[in-house]
DNA sequence: CTGAAAGCGCTTACAG
DNA sequence: CTGAAAGCGCTTACAG
């Protein structure tokens, strides 16, 4: 493979002329025609130039490492793409790696930041994870930002806003007609905030029994809706926290003979392919999760780069409606 | 961060010594009075070799590039773990990357391949583009697997036994007592053959109108199912070449008041998740999916220590299938 | 404007 | 068994 070396000699240059040329972020004068020489050069020796010596050279690799808890989660499809398209502007390269292979001490882990082979992490944590790979990550000064996290005492954190994505779920419902509407799912607290918020602006009460919290999994879903369906005062709707929880809801209804949306309203939080493919298709709100991608790797960005980025909560596209076949008026 | 340097400094002895103890690989004679010492020095100071200098020196980096159609298809989320796990076996680092964004001449693949920061590509195609990225790939040298490819005079495939996975489809609704059996999906060769072939088998003969064959979508699952129902000898059953278009056959078949399987019986090929939560839960046959990417990642690493890595079908374990409620006696 | 040279942190013959 | 030294391919002061 061709060096810089080569390009220079069949340039006629030394190796500095052609480093600049070929350095994205690098101004230096020289003329035209000795650019153009160099360029020729480049083209005819068919040379890249190798990153392993320009990272340790420059003590930056331009990987970002990506921690998801399931790369095959389609909640994170979106997320992801905006994650790439942002990395792909910014010149950096993706590195995903699942949570439950980034454990504490693990080879990924340590290797990945002591090494140097990536220059931060950016997290979408797990309930499980984020006590334990994150703050070890924060105290050894590697760049880190947290996404979509519950709690984040963090160095940079950037969210979407589930709570304002839960209170127009729950508002669908109530312009809909509904009064006894509940909420199930995990009961990430920002969620169950934006469940109540909505209630409460509608001046309609909240049962105890109604906020059902099983877990994330589809498996949750199946019976936490026996539950929601034999409560005292029975609900009439739900939001569900989890599209995927939704998923299960659907069959679970199936199974146990209730006909949504006859008999029961469902709305689910974030909108995937899958909710149209339901039957009946799931209505859903929609987050800006691509946003959340594109946002947070541009905020690891300044981070790497020395710079402070703002944490923050996206506020545009804000949380949106996606009407679709599983709620009606009771 | 402490460098080699720094420990054998510490440890008293010679750079060569960290190194060949650091170096799992290689096997140095050392007084175990030295090793420890030197394992002493290396606890103390934190030290992880630095992985910039070693790819510069060695010209390799132990990172293997992956190229699938779409990260979040479920349909390789088995094959990925297969991949992350070998991976991780070997000390190798997995570069996920979608095959959109790989295209001919794009940065990602002149980067990756030419400038040593993969030491070889793991592909499993689409049919957009093995024509195109695999043929640029392979003049150059570049160590390269291609799995489930549907040609292959590629330089190293590895294969499921897909031919095998729609025979076995076949055959489980023959044994039910069906015999107008049609095909739908994509009419990929090996699969269409599995179709046929166990269809000669039971000397039921097909009729060209049975082999249906739309695309890959969940959108092509709904237009297609219209054509198959109203066949002039209407099928009383399916094989459907991919799980998530039989998740579109499901819901055109609510849609038009088809009842599954009660008017339609359907056998999908590739076992995931959500074939599990579907209603009815789909009756699907399972492939050796976690295998395909687990010696897909040993065979590269073949290739790339510079063996000739062994091409071929997956036999063990062989295509199973999965009983579940959308496949019933005529 | 251009060139010669140091050095990033490793591995690996080679000499002792 | 252990150490000194070259060199992988870059970038970047520094000198001209």
């Amino acid at each position: 493979v061709a060096t810089l070396r080569d390009v220079a000699q069949r340039a006629g240059v030394s190796v500095s002329v052609v480093s600049a040329v070929v350095s994205p972020n690098r101004y230096v004068r020289m003329s035209q025609q000795t650019r153009e020489r160099v360029l020729k050069a480049i083209a005819e020796t068919n040379y890249v130039p190798n990153r392993a010596a320009r990272t340790l050279r420059m003590a930056r690799s331009g990987v970002l490492a990506v921690v998801v808890p399931k790369i095959g989660n389609p909640i994170f499809e979106d997320m992801l793409a905006g994650m790439q398209d942002a990395a792909e502007d910014l010149g950096n390269q993706i590195l995903l790696a699942e949570a439950n292979r980034v454990r504490p001490g693990s080879d990924l882990l340590s290797s990945l930041q002591g090494d140097g082979h990536v220059d931060g992490f950016l997290i979408r944590p797990t309930p499980t994870m984020d006590a334990t790979v994150v703050h070890e990550l924060v105290p050894r000064h590697v760049p880190t930002v947290v996404l979509d996290a519950w709690e984040h005492p963090e160095p940079a954190w950037i969210n979407v806003d589930d709570e304002g994505g839960m209170r127009v779920a729950t508002r669908h419902l109530i312009e809909l007609g509904h009064e006894r509407i509940g909420f199930l799912g995990a009961p990430v607290s920002r969620r169950v905030q934006g469940y109540r918020t909505a209630m409460d602006e509608a001046g309609l009460p909240i049962q105890r029994s109604w906020v059902i919290t099983p877990g994330f999994s589809q498996d949750d879903g199946m019976s936490a809706l026996t539950r929601a369906l034999t409560a005292k005062r029975r609900v009439t709707a739900v939001v569900v926290n989890n599209v995927l929880t939704a998923l299960g809801v659907l069959a679970a209804a199936h199974d146990h003979g209730v006909t949504i949306p006859q008999d029961l309203s469902v709305v689910a939080l974030h909108d995937i392919v899958l909710a149209d493919y339901a039957r009946p298709a799931l209505t859903c709100v929609r987050l800006p999760m691509y946003e959340l991608g594109h946002r947070g790797v541009h905020a690891l960005a300044e981070f790497v780069a020395g710079r402070r980025p703002p944490s923050g909560t996206i506020a545009e596209p804000a949380p949106q409606i996606v009407v679709r076949d599983s709620a009606a008026a009771p």
